[in-house]
RNA sequence: GGCGCGUUCGUCUAGAGGCCCAGGACGCCGCCCUUUCAAGGCGGAGAUCGGGGGUUCGAAUCCCCCACGCGCUACCA
């Protein structure tokens, strides 16, 4: 058998969208989980639709994730160059043989014809399809005609029978030959289409498993029929689910896709993408629903791979993420932590942040998030010196919108805080002195605490409040409180 | 229109003839815990397995038809 290779071969048509990621992620998976390689190839056939910055995006993603790639762009190999830009000349030498055998042919119709074409057949309700004008133009004028008219090099066909995609996903599917029609496998500009380029590549990198998204099925027929008129052995074919949007949809950026990075830019980890992504379409057994790279790496396999698609759900990954995050190492989540303010932080807070107040709140974040960039809007009243600015009516909300309350809240607090001095405002303190305010206004803590909430953090969702007026300090706890007190008797 | 793929709780899935009047997870609901919010623990609702025919003693699982959804139908990938 042979040795498992497979890849990755994006278009640098934009950043890497997730399910084209899923994919790589799958393959790299079982080229990992067979002892076998997997490389990274830039498909950069489409002038006219190549975007500068997508190769290092494309990169950065697979990094990101994790997936490390034995050849390619970065790392090189025995296979290069891993741009099809740059391999040109092989494209253009396998048509030329395929022409030689008569197995291809020079196309000189042009856009307007093929248009006029296709809009006869349309109004006709005949299958569309190039109608093979140019299929029997004798060698000889093909040659003449090549030097000065522009063309494109067609692939013929077979007109009878059948092709059969042996999936190893879906099983078989027979397509009528009938029904296919010459496609274009090298452009006019000298680049080959995907069709050619998937086919001269997987070969010549000795790619064992071709694998990629179910929009290549209807087009597999013409890459089967590729490899037979080469002569050239086939790799297995695997053709993954499609990832669809919340309207079921092909996920697109109007579905609520975003680029792979933009997920680490919203506060994702990487762990929790990987694990969610692996659920698209796979599963380990009946109850395992947390999976590592490290388990992919040991037990993926296609034969539990499903065909069907798979709606992305945010919610789940969402999950996932609150999970890897209390997952993580206290150390690492320190260092998140102070990542994530130090970028997300108003510019109006000084810089190098208070390392000790990092590590003082980040054990109060680590329950209370989902996501990473929910941090600095948690975290940002401890380190402004000006309370946080919040609507009035937040003070009393909870209280069933009774200001009057809130004011009495806000009094009884301040009686009981203000005698503490600097060396004993601490936690315990703080926590007493509040208690005792129960009974006065004989009501419990857990009724009209949010307004202190409101008053000392800006909103009522954020990490415990005690811990919060101690690292605040007694100066700005007493202020805010005040501040707060004025702002309700304002609104009275 | 043609061709192709798909169809199990709202969602991701388990299930390859009897273990399934369908299991797990997210979400939802309730209770517990509790200084807000979460997290956590416990429990619950939620799928006549798209519909209809077969085959079989027995079907989510096999066959056929239908419906619906999606994909492809470019000198885009």
């Amino acid at each position: 058998m042979k040795p498992v290779r497979t890849r990755y071969a994006p278009s640098p048509t934009g950043d890497p969208h997730i399910g084209n990621i899923r994919a790589a992620l799958f393959s790299w998976a079982f080229a990992r989980a067979n002892g076998g390689q997997f490389l990274l190839r830039i498909e950069d056939t489409d002038q006219a639709r190549l975007v500068e910055t997508s190769v290092p995006a494309i990169m950065e993603s697979l990094t990101w994730l994790g997936i490390d790639w034995d050849e390619g762009p970065g790392v090189g190999g025995p296979h290069g160059p891993y741009y099809q830009s740059q391999r040109l000349p092989l494209y253009q030498k396998t048509a030329l043989s395929l022409i030689d055998q008569g197995k291809a042919y020079r196309c000189f119709c042009t856009a307007e014809r093929l248009d006029q074409m296709r809009k006869a057949q349309a109004e006709a309700h005949r299958a569309p399809g190039y109608d093979g004008l140019c299929r029997d133009i004798p060698r000889a004028e093909s040659d003449r005609r090549a030097n000065s008219e522009r063309f494109v090099v067609r692939f013929k066909m077979k007109q009878e029978g059948q092709t059969i995609l042996h999936d190893l996903v879906r099983g078989d599917i027979v397509f009528e030959n009938a029904l296919q029609d010459d496609f274009v496998a090298l452009k006019s500009d000298g680049f080959p289409t995907y069709h050619l380029g998937v086919v001269v590549d997987d070969t010549e990198m000795e790619i064992s498993h071709t694998i990629r998204g179910d929009e290549w099925i209807s087009s597999a027929p013409k890459h089967i029929q590729l490899y037979e008129a080469l002569g050239w052995e086939a790799p297995v074919w695997v053709h993954l689910p499609l990832i669809l949007g919340p309207d079921k949809k092909k996920l697109s950026k109007r579905s609520g896709d975003v680029s792979t990075l933009d997920y680490r830019q919203n506060g994702y980890l990487a762990e929790a993408m990987v694990n969610f992504l692996a659920f698209l379409g796979w599963s380990l057994d009946d109850h395992t629903s947390i999976v590592t790279l490290e388990d992919l790496k040991q037990h993926f396999d296609f034969a539990r791979v499903v065909p069907n698609p798979a709606i992305f759900d945010a919610e789940r990954l969402n999950f996932l993420n609150g999970h890897y995050i209390r997952a993580m190492s206290d150390e690492r989540w320190v260092e998140t932590v102070s990542e994530w303010c130090e970028q997300r932080l108003p510019v109006s807070v000084p810089r190098p942040l208070d390392f000790g107040l990092i590590f003082a709140i980040a054990p109060l974040l680590r329950e209370r998030i989902a996501r990473l960039d929910e941090i600095a809007p948690m975290v940002a009243f401890l380190f402004s010196e000006e309370p946080m600015d919040y609507p009035s009516e937040a003070l009393s909300e909870k209280l069933g919108g009774d200001t009057a309350l809130a004011v009495r809240v806000l009094d009884a607090a301040l009686a009981e805080l203000d005698p503490l001095d600097e060396a004993e405002w601490a936690k315990d303190r703080i926590e007493a002195a509040i208690r005792a305010i129960e009974a006065p206004l004989a009501m419990k803590l857990r009724k009209f605490v949010t307004v202190l909430y409101v008053a000392a953090e800006g909103h009522a969702h954020g990490i415990p409040l005690f811990e919060s007026m101690a690292l605040l300090g007694r100066e700005r706890s007493l202020e805010r409180l005040r501040r707060a007190r004025a702002k309700a008797q304002h609104s009275l």
